[in-house]
DNA sequence: TTGAAAGCGATACCAA
DNA sequence: TTGGTATCGCTTTCAA
């Protein structure tokens, strides 16, 4: 690697301020770490030393000595867009940012927006630069996992991981929150059931499928492959999707989409065609989101407690940061049904 | 700092690929850093090592002698929510990263929410996690540029410093920008033009303020402090503001907000009071963002050329990290106002 | 081309 | 309570 020369950091060691408060540099060290082992003048005499020459550790030598930097890495592996237009992200990052904030933690966020910079990304957190990984919305082939294992650097995701990858999660059960969607339109009399189902690499995406599926023939509904579309998690993913559907199955009476973005796709094609929402279709979204209430009907939605995901995956690895057991911990967290406009009882037939 | 222990990364170390490799740390070294010095056979040797180890570099120490992370943060001081909200951002970042991804930097993003959390992302930008710093939306009264400064700490600015304070920037040119807006609704025929500023401590709202004055002046029209309003760059703060101009100057025939997000709100709130836009009231926003296309009336905006304020920025960022001169250097770029429905001729009287 | 050895700045152990 | 010093993992002269 590069690096010109001298160019060292500005340059005030701790070995200047021992050597100014005319003390060795093992007891400035102590008093830079409140060690209690120091008699009070002393302590004075380092502290205005290190306020004189505006003392800072540097990270690098503290680290390398005790294995720790006091920083954690939140990673959000997407194609730029999602993370700025999905209200996910925002909610999980303020549940997160609060445990770490206590723990006297900084949290930085990694965003590499292509296969290249993933790459480098991963580089990064194996070398050291952060005490722990904190991820979201992982893709079935994404390598980091491993890759973060072999290091020997904690991570926690956020999701279940996929197939065949032990690690630490928090996840809400998405299977049960799609049951109870598609539950709460088969209760409203509706029998032409569709799902907008995320991606199928991603776990998100395959639990809610699964948990639509088992509450359709659960309904003793008839399956019908016709009735499942995939999609990206946006409004254009869902619009796409809806779309697909309408096309092949034009009775369709109920959708369960697997976001409230997708959900808010589906809506304005479900407009533009013509259908009535909630008379002739029914809709129910996932996320209970912000989104949910700014959609024209408000969509009913599967609410789920992002904050506090985001939370319990911060404390799970702040546990595995300070014990390095490697044991491998999870947390489920349950959803529940918000109705509102989109989705009511079928006006007698 | 705590530190269990002997809790050691997980401890392949370039002593380690050297004896196994059969030759000394230096020769490794120099495989590692790409050195011509090395016979090709060694070479292999060494490489093979390092793949059957899995060796990765350990950042910290390599930090230590060279003074370089290889990362540089973008910090974003703002009250969580803008950061999700404003198209701004997300484009910035679009443009800085390509430049960083292209001298394989890596970004990190921080954003502290509080005033304590600003002090430890202060804390951890002084004490050389990274190699640079970018910023945006900077308040008048923010501590961090001096604060680097001292530290020695290379910073740019995306937008102009506030005064007294100096370090390089990019910045477009914000009062020429609300010149143009403002002369653009003169000659629309407008005659009562407010303006909703933003906030007073920002440079952006200050210099859009002073061109909305200058314009004001130029054109003969009476400057009337009723018809400046302040307000957060939010699409609330733009409602809240439309709201008291309209209960103090009812004639307003002509608005200008100093953000799209502020003249969204403007427009909702126009709306409400039955002013029909552009027929009885034109509207000019600032950013050409995606939310002037998504309004109704789609909004007249000032354009700027947001990725390329982001890529200029990074490059000036790399060049301050590559030379460390201190110089100050700073780009100001070009804007042009893109016309839409919100803004049109008055119909003849 | 290769190796030996001197740091980089801080922590933590062992004596005093 | 204090100081001396080995050590962390790597880069980089300086000799060989």
């Amino acid at each position: 690697m590069v690096g010109s020369k001298r160019d060292r950091r500005s340059g005030v060691t701790l070995e200047m301020v021992a050597l100014r408060a005319g003390v060795s540099r093992a007891t400035a060290s102590r008093v830079v770490n409140c060690s209690p082992r120091v008699s009070a003048q002393i302590r004075l005499d380092v502290e205005r030393a290190i306020a004189d020459l505006g003392y800072v550790p540097n990270r690098a030598a503290r680290t390398l000595v005790t294995g720790r930097t006091g920083s954690i890495a939140v990673v959000i592996t997407e194609p730029s867009g999602r993370l700025f237009s999905d209200p996910f992200f925002p909610r999980l990052l303020r549940g997160a940012s609060g445990v770490f904030s206590a723990r006297d933690l900084q949290l930085v966020l990694l965003m590499p927006s292509s296969r290249e910079e993933a790459e480098r990304t991963g580089g990064y957190l194996t070398a050291g630069h952060v005490d722990g990984v904190l991820t979201a919305s992982l893709h079935g082939n994404d390598p980091l996992p491993a890759r973060l294992f072999k290091a020997d650097v904690p991570l926690v995701l956020v999701g279940r991981p996929p197939r065949g990858i032990s690690v630490s999660y928090v996840d809400v059960d998405n299977r049960q929150g799609a049951r109870s969607a598609v539950e709460h339109l088969v209760a409203c009399g509706r029998r032409v059931i569709c799902t907008i189902a995320g991606p199928a690499d991603m776990a998100v995406g395959i639990d809610r499928l699964a948990g639509y599926r088992e509450a359709i023939a659960e309904a003793g509904l008839p399956v019908d492959r016709r009735l499942e579309a995939y999609g990206e998690f946006t409004q254009e993913g869902g619009a796409a999707a809806m779309a697909r559907l309408l096309a092949a199955r034009a009775d369709i009476d109920g959708v369960f989409a697997a976001s409230d973005l997708m959900a808010a796709g589906a809506l304005s094609v479900l407009a533009e065609a013509g259908r009535r929402v909630p008379a002739d279709v029914s809709v129910v979204g996932f996320d209970d989101s912000l989104v949910a209430t700014s959609t024209s009907p408000q969509l009913t939605s599967v609410n789920q407690p992002i904050e506090e995901m985001g939370q319990e995956a911060a404390r799970l690895l702040v546990e595995a940061v300070d014990d390095r057991s490697r044991a491998i911990r999870s947390v489920t967290l349950a959803t529940s049904v918000v109705e509102r406009a989109s989705s009511a009882r079928r006006s007698s037939p």
